[in-house]
DNA sequence: CACGATATGTCAGACTACTGACATGAGTCA
DNA sequence: TGACTCATGTCAGTAGTCTGACATATCGTG
């Protein structure tokens, strides 16, 4: 109990709560997409199409925080679903780019609105400046992250 | 065609954001922790226990945010592994309090400094003020996701 | 042109966390 | 006291994601 900190202070580390703010909002959205039969990971690929339509199956991946096996798992139970549609010959390299399907965006609607609700519960004590704030903030911590890889002494 | 996200909706959606940098915080944990042998679970129930010691399965669950069942099992291994103890009865009601050894602390100690490295990181671009800020949104993001919902458990 | 580096798609196996189910202990209330 | 409710511990099965491995396609460099 002197010299370097004990461990971390999880009341004010910004890495717990971190976390806690992100599994709150997991619980949230499984809440709402699993009476849809939907998971977190599924929702997001359509969405992610439907805003980019022929992403491939890495950059998918990449969107969703998922590996590209993982996501090569689930567009293969979608397009059996019928909800997305893949080009049978890549146009250029190995990548095969994706589509929805009217029955991909038909779900996709539904859930899109659920999802949108959570947020705004999630964001209902933030005014604009706020959220402006906090964008700024998630920005630079993503950054930072991403950037420097290496710094073990 | 990679790398490079263009402006879509969903660049300023906080709550994809927000599992953004909650990925990239994971996967900067998991790259220190994975060479000391040990999962974020398993880090974040140990750094739990050092600072409130005693607490019981479910309590540790409800702090790392997985369900009792998988605190379980993972309380079991590192039991096995002799770096926590459980009491053999409960005191009161069936909770068994649980506590590290001395191999537990000296486990979480390495794990611990690496850990406020990588949190450090993640901070290098938020002076003080921005920290609280962040502390408080995060909070607020929180407190209304935990509020509201009406699911059970 | 040949070679290596990089990126992609995909299959297979392993692991982690989850859901479901049941038993036990404590508190509440009629 | 007995019934009800709630929290807890634990076992079993399932689901989603990961790591490992291999084949293929493009680009840069010599």
């Amino acid at each position: 109990m002197s010299q370097g900190e004990p461990g971390i202070e999880l009341d004010t580390s910004l890495g717990y709560m971190l976390k806690a703010a992100s599994s709150a909002l997991h619980s949230a959205m499984e809440a709402v997409l699993k009476p849809m039969g939907m998971t977190i990971t599924h929702y997001s690929c359509l969405e992610l199409l439907a805003q980019r339509p022929g992403l491939s199956n890495s950059e998918l991946a990449r969107g969703t925080f998922v590996t590209r096996q993982s996501m090569n798992v689930l567009l293969q139970a979608l397009e059996r679903q019928g909800l997305v549609v893949r080009a049978a010959q890549a146009p250029v390299g190995r990548a095969l780019p994706t589509e929805l399907t009217a029955a991909g965006r038909r779900q996709l609607r539904a859930a899109s609105a659920a999802v949108r609700r959570v947020e705004q519960d999630m964001l209902a004590g933030l005014d604009p400046a706020d959220q402006d704030r906090m964008r700024r903030l998630l920005t630079a911590c993503i950054t930072a992250l991403s950037g420097p890889p290496a710094s073990a002494d």
